[in-house]
DNA sequence: TCTGGGGTCCTAGGACCC
DNA sequence: TCTGGGGTCCTAGGACCC
């Protein structure tokens, strides 16, 4: 069985938490737009992503703080201490939520039921926070079953009673359906799960192309092979500003972008990582949005190199921009080295190489299943996968199947 | 309703190679 | 010389998530 456990409206919860005039009142974390609300603030049809001034209108006398990145960041460990101590399986989603395998700790820590109630009276007695936590046999079925949990919930969808518990749900309550997938699959007058298992997969491929359709389907028939694997590695570094306006002038545009490319550099070395690929993200003054990158030959985390690539990508898009100006600039690095595949291991320059691949082909089988090494591709390569070492490293990619693939 | 900041994955066309 | 199938990489954009 798979958990997922999701601390309630996070950032709102952790300023409750510290600051007692907020307990019991409606509070929004975010100047500007809301970044979270607390439940307070939830009942009266507040959201995130809406602006302050629509939020205090729906809900006057809310209280309105800026948002303490740094309190988040340590709450989130506390709480990851807590799930890591839980389980030996632990996936992270973002930074108040995750995956945690409890299969074969039944003899140990008991069933999944106990270990969940264990692991909310846990984190509630030691950071003070409400956590949900859905129970199911696939990732797909504890994730929305922590989200029906909420808030301050456990839902437990027991084996065998998957269907019962998705076909009812609404499309738009699927992990994965937003908006647009929702209102397409509407439009076909489907509007539950149960409707989207009935419709069939070519249906369902037609409405929304091969890879939704498929995902889709399979999860109305509550197919998710999906396992819980621990140490996926970031495969982008961004920074983005909304500090411009179209009236900045070209000086000042440059100084954001400096700045911005210093940002995303600096935490690429502090983790030791470099990338190759720089992508400008620019949003324009009637808030369309474009995109230019540029891949370079060698991953780099130099400072002069990405800002060189970012300003080259910058001045090739000012006729885009050059009459109504912008209202958002974005730098983003990806493409970081060693972080292709599934997995990453070190080959030994010398000795029993092949030893260390058919172990890391077991990881890969036992990770992803037998169905994704349908095509696995091993790649070689001399790069740096950590600044500092440059060693040789091989990646062994989960190469999706001939069937996944549409071929 | 005039809109943060950080990510993930998929698609589609073109260049290029064998 | 022309045609074709099969593959990879790069670029740009879109959808979705917290």
């Amino acid at each position: 069985m798979i958990l997922h456990a999701d601390a309630d409206a996070f950032f709102a919860s952790v300023e409750q938490r510290d600051d007692p005039r907020l307990r019991g009142r409606a509070t929004i974390v975010g100047p500007g737009v809301v970044m979270a609300a607390s439940y307070e603030a939830r009942e009266r049809g507040v959201h995130g992503g809406m602006s302050t001034a629509r939020a205090l209108r729906l809900c006057p006398g809310a209280a309105v703080v800026a948002p303490r990145f740094d309190a988040y960041t340590a709450v989130s460990r506390e709480l990851f201490d807590i799930f890591r101590d839980t389980s030996p399986v632990v996936e992270g989603l973002s930074l108040e939520e995750a995956f945690l395998d409890v299969a074969g700790l039944e003899r140990i820590s008991g069933t999944p039921r106990e270990i969940a109630r264990r692991l909310r009276r846990r984190v509630r007695e030691r950071v003070g926070l409400a956590v949900s936590v859905g129970i199911g046999t696939t990732k797909a079925v504890a994730k929305m079953a922590s989200s029906a949990a909420k808030p301050d919930g456990l839902l437990e969808v027991p084996r065998g009673s998957e269907l019962e518990f998705l076909h009812p749900l609404p499309v738009e309550k699927v992990w994965g359906v937003g908006r647009s997938t929702a209102e397409c699959l509407n439009r076909h007058g489907i509007r539950t799960v149960g409707e989207m298992a009935t419709a069939g997969r070519e249906a369902l491929v037609a409405m929304l192309g091969p890879a939704r359709g498929r995902r889709l389907h399979a999860l109305s028939h509550n197919r998710d092979p999906r396992r819980v694997h621990r140490g996926r590695r970031r495969r982008s570094v961004g920074a983005q500003s909304a500090s411009v306006r179209p009236t900045s002038t070209a000086a000042e545009i440059d100084a954001v972008l400096v700045r911005l490319v210093d940002r995303v550099t600096r935490r690429m070395r502090a983790k030791g990582r470099a990338g190759r690929t720089v992508i400008l993200r620019l949003r324009l003054a009637d808030f369309s949005r474009a995109t230019r990158s540029r891949t370079l030959p060698r991953p780099t985390a130099a400072t002069a190199q990405v800002l060189a690539a970012a300003r080259g990508l910058l001045a090739a898009a000012r006729p885009l921009y050059a009459e109504d100006g912008l209202t958002l600039v974005g730098i983003t690095v990806s493409n970081l080295a060693g972080a292709e595949s599934g997995i990453q291991l070190e080959l030994p320059l010398e000795g029993d190489r092949r030893a260390a691949v058919d172990e890391a082909v077991d990881e890969i089988r036992e990770r992803f299943g037998n169905e994704a090494m349908t095509r696995g591709a091993l790649v070689g390569r001399r790069d740096a996968t950590d600044l500092y070492s440059a060693s040789e490293s091989a990646s062994i990619s989960p190469g999706p199947t001939a069937e996944h693939r549409g071929r």
